[in-house]
Formats: structure tokens, sequence, C-alpha cells
DNA sequence: GTTACACTTGCAAACGAGTTGCATGTAAGT
DNA sequence: ACTTACATGCAACTCGTTTGCAAGTGTAAC
């Protein structure tokens, strides 16, 4: 099998396996997003899927869809523009914080970092966290 | 004088000092997001002051021409929404953490929390971080 | 292979945040 | 009080994103 027959089949199962179906849109965006280097926003993904002539509609459900199901990543910089990438399945995700680079959107998983309070009282609000974001430059954009 | 008026005069003489007009709607604007415990959003500016009937396209200017000003900080919370807090001018204004409830997309500042490195080695980007999100359930969607 | 149905798509219309042009109004220095 | 540069209200507009609905299509079961 060719590599690209194997990146089709790659995007086929994951989506599958997230519990959609597979059609040629969904298939078309994952295979873009896991090919690109850096989180892509809608706009991109759309414009590099122009031939295929899928719905932006369709193209914003799915990216939605991916996303609900653990498959995508959704971003955002600060400029009011959502931007997606592939979680990469290589660990799990949800403990640790993670790292947002204003600039290029790429997210870093930053293991040793951990809260602490600042005083002794403990704050009630601490226990109910479910994800730490970090946001600022990254090394290649400072 | 008396707290109203206090309150008042301060926000008059804030908004002066940044080189602006005091009017009405800055005065207001900036009295509101100075006794708010959180970052407010154009929506819930606009929303607070609607018995002053300010128009929407008046309140984002404002905002805006305050946070240019260095009277007001921006941040976007991860919902691609603009949220808007005072500055406060006492010798520490790093900015805190700041807690998002996943469900009712209420905030709360952190001030008592900060970030450690779990490891001794050191995290050069922790340096270049630039605003610390948490995201959870807030106690009343818990 | 055919069928059937739930899931997807395309289209268009609507939405919400934010911006802009322009005529009118007003804060504040004189 | 007068003047004018700055602020406001209004409406129209942009842009990213969402939604309702009818038509189309994966896919599991036959």
């Amino acid at each position: 099998m060719n590599k690209k027959a194997k990146s089709q089949e790659w995007a086929r199962e994951r989506i599958r396996s997230a519990g959609l179906r597979a059609t040629p849109a969904r298939i078309a965006t994952l295979k873009l997003l896991q090919n690109s280097e850096s989180p892509l926003t809608h706009a991109e993904v759309s414009d590099a899927l122009h031939n295929l002539e899928i719905d932006k509609a369709t193209i914003f459900r799915n990216l939605n869809d991916l996303v609900s199901k653990k498959v995508l990543r959704r971003s955002t910089l600060g400029d009011n523009v959502w931007r997606f990438e592939v979680i990469q399945d290589t660990h799990e995700h949800d403990s640790h914080p993670h790292f947002v680079c204003i600039d290029c959107g790429a997210v870093t998983c930053m293991e040793g970092v951990v809260l602490k309070q600042k005083t002794s009282l403990a704050n009630p609000l601490l226990k109910q966290v479910t994800e730490i974001l970090l946001r600022g430059q990254c090394e290649d954009c400072a």
C-alpha cells in the first residue's frame, strides 16, 4: 500500500472508530490536518479543499463533530477565529497543561508545570479545574 | 463625599488622565468594570448599562479606546469573545489566572494561584506565558 | 448486490461579535 | 458663553459561525 492510500486508510479508520461515518469530506479534512504542521482555521481548510467543492457549513460541522469526538482540538489565538489540529494519541492529553502560541497556534504539552496556591488558603475552585491552558509566544515566534 | 460620588470622581479622573474625555458612557463603563469581580464581555457591559441607552458601537469604541490607553486589559478566554477588566495600578499589575466555567461561561479571577515547575528543570516556555487560563465547572454548575 | 434508515450534505438564511461612515451632539479649554 | 476637536447614535456592513430543512449517501442487515 502506498503512502497516500495509507493516509487515507488511517483517516478513515480514525473517523470510524470515533463513531462517525467516513465520508469523503471528513477523510479529506482529517488527512489535511494530519499533514499540516500547525493548526488550521476553517477558512484554510475550506480553501485547501476547494477542489472538492465541500460546503462551508459541512466543513464547520465536520470540524466540530471531530472535536466533540476528541479527534481534533479546537483552540483560539485571540483573533476570534477557531483553529483545529489533530490530537495525537500518543499519550493522555487531559492531565497536563497545554501551551498555545498566540502567534503560530502551535500547541505544546507542559508535563512539568503544575498549579500551586500562593496562600495556604485552599481555593475550592481549583478542584474543579479540568483543563489548564497557557497562552503566550513559543520559542520560534518570540 | 459619599462612596458613589467618589467612584464617579475616580473614574472621571482616570479617563481624563488617560487623555480622553470623561463622557457619561465612559464613566459608567469604567465604574462598572471597576466594581466587577471578573472581566466582562461587551454584551455584559451593554446589558448592565441598558438603562443609559448607550449605543453598542459607542461601548465598543470606548472599551477599545480605554484598552489602547492602558486603562483596561482585553483578553480572550477561549470562547472567541473579548473580555475587559480594569488594570489596577497597584505595584503588582501582573495578569492573574482566570477561571472559565465550561458550562455557564462565568469568569472568576484567581489571584492566589500561581504556576510552579514540578521538576527543578526550568521550562523556558514559562517565561513567555502571557495568560493563564483554567477551565472547568464552577460551583453553581457542578 | 439490494435495501433501508440514520446519518450527512448542500443551500440559504440567520446569527452574533465587532467595525465603520457620517451627521449630530457635547466636553472642556479659551 | 464660544468654539471645535472629540464622542455619540444610527444604520449598514463584514466576517466567522450556526441552523433548518430537503435531498443525498454511508453502512449494517438482509
